[in-house]
This record gives C-alpha cells, structure tokens and sequence, in this order.
RNA sequence: GGGCCGUUAGCUCAGUCGGUAGAGCAACCGGCUUUUAACCGGUUGGUCCAGGGUUCGAGUCCCUGACGGCCCA
C-alpha cells in the first residue's frame, strides 16, 4: 500500500534527487554544541551582549518544525539534548543555497553552522550560515501538534514515539535514573552486583511458567530463568555476604497491563539479617528512589495522592483478611472448609488441591490487594505458599515473608531465607509432587541448591522489587507496556514468524 | 480464556436516519525577510482493518476473523 502513496513517492524523488546530485550520507559532521547546552548558557544573555560576542556554533539535530517566509525561514531542530531554532535567510545564506533549503522536510536530519542571535521575541536562534543535509528521511513525522497517539503504533515503533512525544521520552529518563539510583543505593551499603545465569536447567526461584529452550551442542534441555534467587543464594552461601542482581526474568504467562514476558526484577541478598532487616532496606530503597526520580516522596499515581515518606504500614495477611472483610470469622481462618465457603460467598472459586494457606491468600488477592493504597507490607504469608521462606519460630502455619503493595499492586517480595537443608529438601518433594500432578507453576526439585545448603547458608534475608511496576508508579504510568522500551506484541495481521503472510 | 470499546488520507480526527468520502496538520504550487502549532490563496492524496451476508444501494446494519485499548479470569 505504502509504495502508491504520494507522500512516500515524492520524498523518494528528492533523496534520489539528491543522490545525482553527489550526496551520499555525510557523517564527517562534528556538531559542538547542545540545545539544552546553549539554551541554558545564553537565553539570559542580552541581546546587544550576543551580538558582540558572535557566538559561533556547530549544531546537528532533526528538523521538527518549518516556518517559511519568502525570502526568511524559521527551523525548529531536535537534538539529544532538546530543541533549538535557526533562521535561514538570503542574505545570510545567499540566494542560491536559501533556495536548496526549500526541498527541506520536517523530519531530516541536518547539520548547521552559524551565530547565536535573538529573535524579536527574545528566542534563543541559530542564524544560519551553512546547513548540510545528514540525513534525507523517507517516511514522514506525525503531526507536529498531536503528536503519535495511537498505542498500538506508539509501542511498535518506538523511536517514533520517543521522537514526537516529549513525555515518552521523560518516562524512560526516569526509568534509567530509578535503575541507576537503586544501583547507587545498594552500592553504598557494600552489595556486590552479580548476574547469574538467564538459562538454567532446573527454572526455581518463584512459581511461574518458564519458558523453555534447548542447547544444540549439548543437547541439553534449558529455560529461561524465572528468578534468579537460588543462584543469588549459592552466592551467599559462597561467602559474598551481600549480593544484588538487577536484570530480566521471564515468565511464560498472561500478558497484561501490569504482566510483560519478560520484565525487569531487582533482587538483593543480606547475611546475618532477617525479613525486618529487608522490609527496612526496601522502604529505603523505595523511598530513596522516589526522591531521586521524581524530586520528592509525595507522588500522584493515576490521580491518586501517595505519601512514600511516611512510614510503609506494616500488617499480617490474617489481620488483613479480618479488617477488610469484617463478616469473616477471625478463629476459623485455617479451616479449609470454612475458608471454601468465604471464597463461594465471594463469589470465586477455590483451586482443586489448595490448603487454607493457598485459599486465604487467594481471597487475599482477590478481595484485598487492590485497595492496598497506601504502601503496605503484608507479613505472615503461609508457609504452604512460601517453599523458599523460613518458618516461624512461633506459628508452624506461617513463616517469615512480607509482600509490599503500593497504588493496589505488588511492588516486593521477601523473606527471611530458609536455610535449613532437610526443611527446604521436604519443601521441594511437596513441589515436586504438586508439579507432577498438574501444577505446572510449581517448582522443581534442586539437587544442587539443597547441597549448596548443606555446605551452610547463613541466616540471611532476601527480597525482590518489580522494577517496572516500580516504575510504573514514579512515572504515572497505568500500563507496564508504558515503561518498557519494546513491550511484547502480537505481530500485526495475518503475518508468520517468517514475515510470510498466512491463511 | 471471557466481556466491552476501537480500527476512515502520511498524522490527529469528524462522518446524522443506509444514498456514493470530510476537516486540520503534512505534502505540492503561488505569496510573504523576526516566525512561534506562523499566516493567506490554490492543488493532490482514500483497499473506510480483512472476509462474508442483508439491501436497488453499506464507512454506517448483521456474521466471522486480525490487531489494539480497557476490565475480568
């Protein structure tokens, strides 16, 4: 279809027209100087003291914006940095190279020499002396109001959404500095940035559905990791008594707003501590980030006020089941039967082999976690959903994990590490079983780890922060496809893997 | 996986009760030497997501499908 267009056609003929004419690509354009550079050195210049210095500047960036005047244009070019204006005349320039610029599209890519000079309205400008076309750009810009509005086209084709959309762009600088301020964080407190393996042999660490591989050579069935959290603790075991991994996890599941494939977790291991010492590191980290980021603790989500400054409230899973659904009997929360009713009174319907832990944190997630404004560490998870987690010293039912919910959505996860071979050894048959009767979420048996632990880990405490969901959150963002660069997409129409087209 | 909504010019969007396709921007031609989404006059540009159906006639109504958005699982 695009071949017929008139728009495309007509840009053709003006590169090929250019070609003929000697032009092939230049890339020996030196610019040496910013917009935002010279945006902030000389707009409080005045204009009498710009015209005596002369300022002379070498500037590369797109055009965005064309006024054309007779004899007079005004350009509106994009760098990296941000965006600055030229003005072209026949004076300047000389009448014949003025009238080369008139073949100009919104969208080329151009180098300019020339004085800074300001406009009758004080705006900063490039009078220009010479201009060289870099690049001669094919396809046209979206409109220079609105901009590119269209999702679908906004995360397919991304560099045009980062070139029109100023905000796009704004997001993902916030991204980058969230990431770099965790490092930075995490740094400070004398952890060791590690990666682990992506493919691993047995997937452990979380309960998901791995996505699987193979190796040619070795013939060896592989998956993409899950969660790095069992090599994390290999490490620890190893005497690296603080490790971090920020990377990609993949999980082969629903994709969603707040689900992609493959999504960004931030994981962080402490000896000698315990899931206090790492739901206090986590507020800190979130915190901190927050105000790194966004310039204060105090944020909007979605039209929603959120207070990071304030202490994170901290509540047992079992308290939060008796305030949010008041008709629920506190002395009967682990009674299967009992719980099976709750859930049908609710209207939802429990899974086939589930324990009570499994069906209070189901009604958990189901009846409570979106209203979990405020940030939230819920504490106290079942042990029969926690196969990675210390049991509590005091309640068998229970063991030593929080989860951090913030805006309604979980942003972190841990625990005090199980480090207790012949526990984690039972907690990996009953997976195992579970696994073999059907749970395809279910972990594996991990011969190796459980050595690793017979070698000694010590007491340590372990957690993990969705770092897009994190994100999503500083930037004000509803949708995780809105904080990752490339989110996973169908591929459009009938087309194949092969970019053939199908039936 | 289910429900609702969307898909019309390169982009942003209108399109009434079913009567044969519109605007702004972009592009092209002309005018204009300090503009600010510059302005003024003119011109070009359409597989109305795809396929089927109803009808004398479908962008519009019905069915199926593709992709996307939102909600739910």
């Amino acid at each position: 279809m695009d071949e017929h267009s008139q728009l495309l056609q007509q840009r053709a003929a003006k590169l090929h027209a250019l070609q003929t004419s000697g032009w092939n690509y230049p890339n020996d354009f030196k610019p040496d100087a910013q917009a935002a550079n010279l945006h902030a050195r000389f707009d409080g210049a005045e204009t009498r003291v710009l015209q005596e210095q002369a300022v002379a500047v070498r500037l590369a960036g797109r055009i965005m914006l064309k006024r054309v005047m007779g004899k007079a244009s005004f350009l509106t070019i994009q760098d990296g940095s941000g965006s600055l204006q030229l003005f072209l005349d026949t004076k300047t320039m000389g009448a014949a190279r003025y009238e080369a610029c008139k073949g100009l599209d919104l969208g080329d890519i151009i180098g300019v020499c020339g004085t800074l000079f300001k406009t009758r309205t004080g705006e900063l400008t490039v009078r220009a002396e010479e201009l060289i076309i870099l690049v001669k750009t094919l396809q046209p810009l979206p409109e220079k109001f609105h901009g590119l509005q269209d999702a679908e086209r906004r995360h397919r084709e991304r560099h045009l959404d980062l070139l029109v959309n100023p905000q796009t762009k704004a997001v993902f600088l916030m991204r980058s500095k969230a990431i770099n301020t965790l490092r930075a964080l995490l740094w400070a407190r004398d952890f060791l940035e590690v990666e682990t393996p992506m493919m691993q042999p047995i997937p452990g660490g979380a309960a998901a559905r791995p996505f699987i591989t193979h190796h040619n050579a070795l013939d060896m069935t592989l998956f993409l990791r899950i969660a790095p959290e069992l090599y994390l603790k290999r490490l620890v075991a190893g005497g690296f008594e603080r490790v971090f991994e920020l990377n990609r996890n993949f999980r082969n599941e629903g994709v969603s707003t707040r689900h992609n494939p493959e999504f960004t977790m931030l994981e962080y291991y402490q000896a000698y501590s315990d899931y206090h010492d790492m739901m206090a590191l986590t507020e800190t980290l979130i915190r901190e980030t927050a105000i790194a980021v966004c310039g204060s603790s105090c944020l909007s989500y979605q039209g929603e006020s959120l207070d990071l400054g304030q202490t994170f409230t901290r509540l047992p899973l079992e308290e939060a089941l008796c305030r949010y659904l008041p008709d629920i009997e506190a002395a009967r929360l682990r009674d299967t039967t009992y719980l099976h009713a709750v859930m049908a009174s609710q209207g939802l319907e429990p899974a086939a082999a589930a324990g009570a832990g499994e069906l209070q944190l189901t009604l958990f997630e189901k009846c409570i976690e979106h209203r979990l404004r405020h940030p939230t560490f819920i504490t106290g998870y079942p042990m029969e959903v926690s196969p990675l987690a210390r049991c509590n010293q005091d309640d068998p039912f229970l063991c030593d994990r929080f989860e951090l919910f913030i805006a309604g959505y979980e942003v972190a996860n841990g625990f005090s590490e199980l480090n207790d071979p012949e526990d984690q050894a039972r907690r990996f048959h009953a997976q195992a079983a579970a696994h073999a009767a059907g749970k395809e979420e279910a972990m594996h048996y991990d011969a190796d780890y459980i050595r690793a632990l017979e070698h000694g880990l010590p007491p340590t405490g372990g957690a993990g922060v969705g770092v897009d969901r994190l994100v999503m959150l500083l930037a004000d963002r509803p949708s995780i496809r809105e904080v990752i660069l490339f989110p996973l997409l169908r591929l459009e129409g009938h087309k194949t893997t092969d970019g053939a087209t199908g039936s």
